[in-house]
DNA sequence: AACATGTGCAACCCTGAGGTTGCACTAAGG
DNA sequence: CCTTAGTGCAACCTCAGGGTTGCACATGTT
């Protein structure tokens, strides 16, 4: 599985979303502190973090007995890059597929 | 769930992934025949075109017998432009937080 | 030393998504 | 009209993913 895959699979869980939404907003946040801030275990908040860290879009750093961890906004811009490239290839083949359509008849 | 996340979702499939590469590449194809490409059965294939119907990123038509698919570029394109705001949005807090953590020391 | 707080690990539960099979239905072609 | 190819519907199966609990370990505080 390369790295748009991973991301795609990060992000399509609502959870992991929101777990984005309030480290971009706290600039970096423990386990613990996020799981009072949601409906979850703090160990299903560790489940989370674990894919989203593997899909590079958050990094941990440890301070002291807590792991903090902050996202990592260059994979997200690739990723969004990743899938635009997509688009346009989709783009490309279809207006090709079009204009062959129109001399052959 | 809005767009954007029926997209993610939508893409967070290995197979579903396939199948958009194999509509981008044919312009249009009938289920049944995406099913000979793939190994698995029609009736999968048809539930995963219905979720990539959902998201947006393929449109379907009638063609007597058949159903033909197509794929829909400017979702795609849309989506990619989402998460690039996204992480514009990411950038601008990571490095609001570390001006002020700069000034404040 | 004692206590509180945060983490790590492992076993376990359970629902939903991906997949299959079987059959009825519809359209094209001889 | 009969046959063939494509679709639609529904019941069913299986397993990975999201979630929980329980406990041991580590770090900070008093």
């Amino acid at each position: 599985m390369n790295l748009l895959d991973a991301v795609l699979v990060a992000l399509a869980e609502p959870t992991r979303r929101q777990l984005l939404d309030l480290l971009a907003e706290r600039g970096e946040a423990s386990a613990s502190t996020l799981a009072q801030a949601l409906p979850v275990t703090r160990q299903a908040i560790v489940k989370h973090l674990a894919v989203l860290d593997d899909a590079g879009l958050v990094s941990s750093r440890r301070a002291g007995r807590e792991v903090r961890y902050r996202t990592r906004p260059e994979r997200l811009a690739q990723a969004a890059r990743d899938l635009s490239e997509l688009a346009t290839a989709w783009e490309t083949r279809l207006a090709t597929i079009k204009r062959l359509a129109e001399e052959g008849d």
